[in-house]
DNA sequence: ATGGTCGGCAACCGA
């Protein structure tokens, strides 16, 4: 049996986050992590740094906003950027095969407010999202998904439900697309091991404490295929790397399977 | 006590 651990982790600036992501990388040795908001054009990309710790990357970017990256000590095949193949998309969606698996890591839009524009083009890429997985995918085959959705399940992933809901975030629209991925047949696999609330991985820097208090959100996901989900060992949130100096606003999400 | 977050990147935008 060989073991496969995935992690996700959105960085908010990959370059201000690199002592996190690299301390990281040494403590847990993954062979995949999905990076979101990486914030950097891809000839900035920090290629070099993570090969000197046995890494390699696949990923895009753009300046100033999103950029997502798959970090793998493994070799990558099938590299794919982009969810809709367009020169001017937003730099959202990045996958590759690795280790035989196709890992797809995505930085869903924020959304703003019901009502908008950026709303709706949430919605939107979510709904392309699961189209896209519906004709490139199959459920009985492994497939992971990760990243940051942007988006709380249920009332349990959230420090304030009744507050809350109706909000970014946390709004029925969203959350019946996120029904409809776990529909066609990708399982939450933090949730299949921990069935408690107040398992976050994201803390707004608005809210004062927010960390402390603990008020906050489970966005980031790692969704699966059942034939890969049924492999899962465990599934943990670090929160460890919070307690760095400029920590992130999300933390770690991590799931180790057994292969 | 009369403020209260980050990062990018150069004035605010996005989260």
């Amino acid at each position: 049996m060989k073991k496969f651990k995935a992690a996700t982790y959105n960085t908010n600036s990959i370059r201000a986050r690199m002592p996190i992501i690299l301390g990281w990388l040494e403590k847990e040795k993954p062979d995949v992590l999905c990076l979101q908001e990486s914030k950097v054009q891809d000839k900035d990309f920090p290629v070099k740094e993570f090969e000197a710790h046995g890494y390699q990357a696949a990923f895009k970017g753009q300046k100033s906003y999103n950029g997502v990256a798959l970090i793998t000590k493994h070799a990558v095949s099938h590299v794919e950027t982009g969810l809709y193949k367009t020169a001017d998309e937003e730099a959202r969606f990045v996958r590759a095969d690795i280790s035989q698996i196709p890992v797809i890591n995505v930085y869903v839009p924020q959304g703003f407010a019901p009502g908008t524009e950026k709303f709706v083009y949430k919605l939107r890429w979510m709904e392309d999202l699961l189209l896209h997985l519906k004709k490139e995918f199959d459920p009985a085959r492994p497939l992971l998904v990760a990243g940051d959705f942007n988006v709380a399940m249920e009332s349990k992933d959230v420090f304030d439900p009744v507050k809350l809901k109706g909000e970014v975030g946390f709004h029925p629209d969203e959350q019946a697309i996120m029904k409809k991925f776990m529909a066609w047949g990708l399982v939450d696999v933090f949730r299949k091991h921990e069935q408690g609330g107040g398992h976050y991985t994201f803390w707004d820097y608005r809210i004062p404490n927010g960390v402390k208090r603990n008020l906050g959100w489970r966005i980031d996901y790692i969704l699966a295929t059942p034939p890969l989900a049924e492999r899962s060992q465990r599934a943990w949130i670090d929160k460890e790397p919070r307690l760095a100096e400029k920590p992130s606003d999300h933390t770690f999400l991590a799931v180790e399977f057994e292969m």
